[in-house]
DNA sequence: TATTCATGTGAACAATTGATCATATGCGAT
DNA sequence: ATCGCATATGATCAATTGTTCACATGAATA
């Protein structure tokens, strides 16, 4: 008969009883690395915006200007390209220039496969 | 030799000329329904929050309650309460009552996987 | 049924975010 | 060089978000 709870009192936060602490050792030994976490939590963050979204989507068809993306979301060129920006720092997605065009494609195949692994998640229930 | 470029100015947004109105309209035509994008930016939200992500990395481990996850990650039970309430709305974790306990775990294997993938594309560059 | 403990909920508040406006940059043509 | 167009950037502001506090619920036990 072994008793997994232990009274703990850490820092000023949890104070009840009903702590396993084995398994917050395990979980924190076996935790991301903190930067990682924040990494990835800033990646999901990113793909977490209904506009950036769509332009993830759309891009996933073919490439387009800022314009064309500012035309199809309904937003300014400005907006657009802020978002963008954010986009290609995360490495979602990349551009090439044709005179004074920008055009933006996908940059990676990872960004699909997450697409739609997530629309399988939200269609199955 | 083909002029793809159309001058556009639709409602008070976009005025410049550079529009490919064929990609915009084709990228309308196949754009996601609405409230599926909504719903799938709701879902990667969820996924873009650091604690929140702690929490699902360390259910894929082994279930663990309320006070467990709130110590882990050094909060207030009652802020893990509320991630985790909507986490279990996008049915992304799932408990099991055990007395007064609530034991959380992840509801689906689809969160492994995106989680996973999202990692090899951070781990790529 | 009264009490205690684990968890849930609502209000409030600080921090972050996404949009816009104004302005800057960069490229091509004149 | 200068101008026009496409895009980028910085400041600003409203809206959203995550946390905490105070309190409510629900289960187990005395």
């Amino acid at each position: 008969m072994k008793k997994e709870n232990t009274f703990i009192m850490q820092g000023d936060h949890c104070r009840c009883r009903c702590i396993h602490q084995d398994r917050v050792d395990a979980a924190r030994e076996h935790a991301l690395d903190p930067r990682e976490n924040e990494n990835l939590a800033t990646l999901f963050k990113a793909m977490g915006d209904p506009n950036r979204l769509r332009i993830l989507w759309a891009l996933n068809r073919e490439e387009m200007c800022v314009c064309d993306l500012a035309q199809f979301i309904g937003v300014t060129e400005s907006a657009v390209s802020h978002q963008l920006r954010q986009l290609r720092q995360l490495h979602l997605v990349a551009n090439r220039r044709e005179g004074p065009v920008l055009y933006y494609r996908l940059d990676d195949d990872h960004v699909r496969a997450l697409i739609h692994l997530a629309l399988e998640h939200l269609r199955e229930e």
